[in-house]
DNA sequence: CGTTGAACCTGTTTGC
DNA sequence: TGCAAACAGGTTCAAC
């Protein structure tokens, strides 16, 4: 569920009311999507939360050095230094704090007390969700791998990066190493937007083809931020509230249902593994390409 | 390189 | 009603 703008939206809810909070104590549950349990445990506690920040579909909790005196530095893991707390919520992940007295639900599994009586807690049903205490270098590391920032990404830089590949067009939009933050909604709902079919290959999309869906890209991700992301079944924010940019879908979800601009029946396929949504006249339907001219002797076809 | 399908896990909806 | 299949906002990995 949570894509760019859902994850955005929680992060700017947390902004209110956790950095400067420090954490007191960390409690587990199930824990197979931690990277190593143990590592929060032992270095959470006593690290006061200096900001929250995203990338792509990521949350980062950003740490304070452990203050000198408090916990000495004797050893040179840099377990002292700053560091980050790495959250990502899949599919049916929600990070968000609560009153420490009240009731946790059935699939909460990670707590972390803070200094003012509250909880930050973490729960996911799916638990295809991830979560991390990385150092400094070993987030530059996990990072380095990602691709643009959608909401920043030019004309230019955005053209190259589709233009220069061989594969569908949704498969790119929802590859992290070349966008990062496109889930499965606002892929289809960029691709509707910009009358581009799913099945469309990067490398024959013209240039001005590619511009508009940057720009149409764009647009729906910031209009969905500021409708606090789409909740489709079970999003909800770091407050508990359900975003409204479903409201707005013209593509997504819809099979069945009239295209918005022709009133064509909208149709859903499987592209790159993914249920996609898109109007077979809006979005025409490419030719299908000749396989390669392998002269390397095929019998024939 | 690129594509497909399976796997990870739990819950909800749909179909017979 | 009951039960099984299909499906779900994501990522990764093996196999071709």
């Amino acid at each position: 569920m949570p894509e760019l703008p859902e994850v955005e939206t929680v992060v700017r809810g947390l902004r209110r009311s956790i950095p400067g909070r420090t954490i007191l104590s960390v409690r587990l549950g199930k824990m197979d999507f931690i990277d190593n349990p143990v590592a929060l445990e032992m270095h959470l506690p006593g690290r006061r939360i200096e900001s929250v920040e995203r990338f792509g579909k990521f949350m980062l909790l950003r740490l304070s050095a452990v203050i000198a005196g408090e916990r000495v530095a004797s050893d040179d893991n840099g377990d002292a230094a700053a560091a980050s707390l790495l959250v990502h919520l899949g599919m049916t992940g929600q990070l968000a704090p609560s009153a420490a007295a009240e009731p946790a639900g059935k699939h909460t599994h990670v707590y972390l007390t803070l200094d003012d009586g509250r909880e930050l807690r973490y729960t996911d049903p799916r638990r295809f969700g991830r979560m991390a205490y990385l150092t400094e270098a070993q987030l530059a590391a996990e990072l380095t791998a990602f691709g643009a920032d959608p909401l920043l990404v030019g004309a230019e830089e955005f053209a190259t990066r589709i233009r220069s590949r061989n594969s569908r067009i949704k498969a790119l939009l929802l590859d992290q190493t070349v966008l990062r933050g496109v889930g499965n909604i606002y892929a289809d709902e960029s691709l509707w937007r910009a009358k581009i079919h799913p099945t469309r290959v990067g490398n024959r999309l013209s240039v001005k083809e590619t511009e508009t869906l940057r720009k149409v890209l764009q647009d729906i991700l910031k209009k969905a931020i500021v409708m606090r992301g789409s909740s489709i079944s079970d999003f909800l924010d770091a407050n508990g509230e359900p975003g409204e940019y479903q409201r707005r879908h013209r593509a997504y979800g819809r099979e069945g249902e009239r295209c918005y601009r022709c009133k064509t029946t909208i149709r859903r396929a499987i592209v790159a593994g993914r249920s996609s949504y898109f109007c077979p006249k809006c979005q025409p339907e490419p030719r299908r390409r000749k396989r390669k001219p392998s002269r390397a002797r095929a019998k024939k076809s």
